[in-house]
DNA sequence: ATCTATTCATAAAC
DNA sequence: TGTTTATGAATAGAT
């Protein structure tokens, strides 16, 4: 038979062998989980797993490097110094460090319009900001109201050719019923003029 | 009543409410099995999860740098200790290349958040955009007003220090006035619990 | 590694 | 988002 099964608290597990043995269950678990959640939600995720033992584990929903290159630029109270020596070289071309800087100042503006890190801005500032957001809101409001009636429209006038075109095969029906030559019928299909 | 769970396929989900929904729900979970792992099998474990729309989620059982440290220096093969110029060019331009489109998909979507280049989005776009611009200005507004009371505080606290002092500045000149001698009145001002 | 009994996670519905 | 419930999945313990 099978084992009785109890939960467990989550807490090191003192038994080299069952610890081992649950390291491996649950890693594969924790892996399964973290490349379903991005493909489900399309989600970018990067996950590193080091066993006690110092063996190297890891999943990147895109690649490694660039998912720690996002995470960098969304955390950036790390300065220069800190990178690693693979990424001094790319620090001290002056290109990169426009772009990154580029890039860090407008992720920091994307992240503040979307409500976060917030809290340093002065109450000026904080208007300004929802001055911003308030016109944006606006304009995104009229855009789509316009697209949803351009659809209705569209939709409408789909729907009067297909009347039209209907009315027109059944005239064609009713024609040929009544056993006109075949002449005639299309001398009269391509008057739409003259009915 | 609640739902007849069924199994679904692992594979993008299109609805973009239900994606979210179960984004939330498995971050929770993987997050928490990922925590779970490090405790009990003693690993060190670093997880960074970007939402759909850029939000970034984190966890690491010791800290996020030392673990990306440790992990470029695992899996750093390809070492730059006398790497030819060729190819630290070629990673330094596709760093480049990677960083200008960054750059580039940032502005954009700061643009689109300011009410510009909004005719290419689709009605279910224009909706995503909406709803990220209302949940931020509520952000907004929300720290504005708790700044604004902070300093409303602020002002209040001030104004009573200055009352206190003035009060203090008054009994002085009474002393004053009624010729009491230096000495009683400094024994007098240093005694606040004793008026 | 393989097998269950059991706990845990979570899809659907509200 | 939070809650509930029925069910699918993960996994602790035993083999």
């Amino acid at each position: 038979m099978a084992g009785k099964r109890e939960r467990i608290a989550i807490r090191r597990i003192d038994n080299l062998a069952a610890r081992q043995v649950t390291f491996s269950k649950r890693r594969r678990g924790l892996f399964k989980k973290a490349e379903e959640l991005s493909i489900l939600c399309d989600a970018e995720v990067g996950l590193v797993v080091f066993s006690a033992t110092g063996k190297l584990f890891n999943f990147a929903s895109s690649s490694m490097k660039q998912i720690i290159d996002r995470y960098d630029s969304h955390s950036k109270t790390l300065q220069k110094s800190e990178a690693s020596s693979k990424l001094q070289s790319h620090v001290n071309d002056s290109t990169c460090v426009r772009l990154r800087e580029e890039l860090a100042e407008a992720s920091l503006k994307l992240r503040q319009m979307r409500g976060e890190e917030l809290q340093r801005l002065s109450v000026q500032q904080l208007q300004e900001l929802e001055k911003t957001l308030e016109s944006g809101l606006g304009s995104v409001l009229k855009i789509k109201s316009q697209k949803i009636l351009d659809e209705i429209n569209g939709l409408e006038r789909k729907r009067m050719q297909l009347i039209e075109e209907n009315s027109r095969l059944k005239e064609w029906q009713g024609w040929r019923c009544s056993s006109v030559p075949i002449q005639k019928l299309c001398m009269r299909k391509g008057s739409h003029l003259n009915p």
